[in-house]
DNA sequence: GCATCTATATGCGTGTGACATATACAGGAG
DNA sequence: CTCCTGTATATGTCACACGCATATAGATGC
């Protein structure tokens, strides 16, 4: 059974089509405003927004990187506590205004959807799957 | 005020977030399955789905031939009828297969994006827009 | 002849993400 | 001590999708 993977490689024939591009900054900035943490964290926490088990870590550490040279979030290193030092971020003003406006477009993208859908039961009545 | 147009130049600073991968292939599907039809047709047709006035004819007859080549449409020249010739699409069973494939993606898509707007609600809450 | 509308098609550049790989610290097993 | 695993960050590469520009061409009207 096809679970619509989000893959360039998958078998899936609407393989990326479950792609939404850059969905992953506003997630990445509402787990950040919920509370700050670090990328490896946000890389678990991700898995609650509909991405797989295991986000790809370059996808994330690319993302929060260019979010710091926009002055979206901030950051910084966290020696001591073992392991590995690792960098905390934080969402600035201007990161909690950008989710703002990733709402809006999200609800955008949600009618559009809903607007497929809806023309997609007008054309296959009876089709409940 | 921003539209949060799709669009890579834009000012909007999350441009390209309305971007849903390939969407564009299930509404020229769902379009040819209520009836076939040429491609510059389609063309005005995608703005139902939300595409902007004037969707990108590249776009469009770019997909229709991929589609072709898959087998999920077929074509046929049409002469005669004044103006240029046009090429007339329609479904085939394959193509009737991938609309349906394509709506159980765009369900899940929904989903995610609802999964965030209700995550964002919760951690703003008493914010209307 | 020239502009306009209809209609299809291709070229180019850029951004994005999937996948692979590199690096490094810490702790435990053998 | 060495090896392996887990934590943590970072970069390289490649293909693809799309926005934008441009080319081509028939038909119609001025």
């Amino acid at each position: 059974m096809c679970n619509h993977e989000v893959s360039r490689q998958g078998t899936c024939p609407c393989s990326g089509g479950a792609r939404m591009e850059r969905f992953v900054v506003p997630c990445l900035l509402l787990l950040l405003y919920r509370k700050p943490a670090h990328g490896y964290e946000l890389l678990e926490s991700l898995t609650e927004f509909g991405f797989g088990e295991g986000a790809d870590p370059g996808l994330v550490y690319r993302n929060l990187r260019r979010l710091e040279e926009k002055g979206h979030v901030s950051s910084e290193w966290e020696t001591g506590g073992g392991g590995p030092a690792r960098r905390r971020y934080r969402v600035t003003q201007s990161g909690e205004a950008l989710i703002h406006h990733w709402a809006e477009t999200i609800k955008t993208n949600m009618n559009r959807l809903a607007v497929f859908l809806q023309r997609y039961q007008d054309s296959f009545p009876g089709r409940e799957s």
